[in-house]
DNA sequence: TGTCTTGTTGCAAGTCATTTGCATGTAGAG
DNA sequence: CTCTACATGCAAATGACTTGCAACAAGACA
């Protein structure tokens, strides 16, 4: 059977907890807008991407989906430091750190956590029980850094 | 004669690039509020506690005093994962990192950075060049470890 | 000490990302 | 096929800022 067209369960979309979640066309599509992405999305880049295979989806049924999917554990929301808006990404895809460029304003996931191990007992020391962490790096990429040289 | 008292230069208020900043009354409340605080505030926070002093300041006041503070560089501005607010201290104070606790939701500083070494090397791999970096570890403080043990 | 320029303030209205109320629609269990 | 809990669109609401503008005032200079 062909994986493309075969039916979809909620297994083959997600990872976590998603008994209840019910699979509908327009969630089957955000999922696969943000499986499809290799980089963090916002909402209104999600949407953007959907209404170009099916328009009409509502932008808070966008919202609903993605905070559904956090508070489910599947999705990961990320902050940045001036950027008031979200950026989302499947767990199973998260990168979880980013070098985020302030010229080009890209953001660049960082494969391996360069501080995974020193972290633990730093936090230990100071009684705290760490179960999540984020760390983002600002400055410049390799393209921007060599124009920067030219001004 | 009184330190307390005496007539206050930019300079003894923050450090940075503050030529033009005029020292007013408002902003001289704000930044000993800041100053007095030994956690970072939201621009919320710094109004309640600068009206329990002197009412009648502004929050436009507020949040235009720290945002100059923070385009010259005398003020830090740091994003949570989930919260929507800002959170500010003035970077003589900076932790720069923070440990926040999902049960009591309070942030708590990190004096050494756990990472500071194995960033630059991380990053060079990739052609970039960092200014700059954030992280926050998120888990449950001393108190609230004990509180969700008993559950 | 008075003048003047430039920066500061309050207030109300505006913006932007996100959330919510509600009436309608539908996935999927039975 | 039915029925109910869950999903959706739309418009209005929210929360956290941000801005336009007219009135004010710090601090440089005369």
């Amino acid at each position: 059977m062909d994986s493309e067209h075969r039916h979809q369960t909620v297994g083959d979309q997600v990872s976590g907890q998603l008994k209840g979640f019910r699979m509908t066309r327009d969630r089957r599509i955000i999922l696969q807008v943000l499986r499809e992405s290799g980089i963090p999305l916002t909402a209104e880049d999600v949407l953007e991407r959907v209404n170009s295979t099916v328009p009409d989806i509502a932008l808070s049924t966008v919202y609903r989906t993605l905070d559904e999917l956090v508070s489910r554990g599947s999705m990961q929301r990320t902050l940045l430091s001036n950027d008031g808006r979200a950026f989302f990404e499947l767990v199973g895809h998260a990168h979880r750190h980013y070098m985020v460029c302030l010229g080009c304003h890209q953001m660049f996931p960082i494969r391996k956590c360069p501080v995974e191990d020193s972290i633990d007992s730093t936090a230990e020391d100071l009684g705290f029980e760490v179960t999540d962490h984020s760390l983002v790096l600002y400055g410049y990429c390799r393209h921007c850094r060599s124009g920067r040289q030219l001004e």
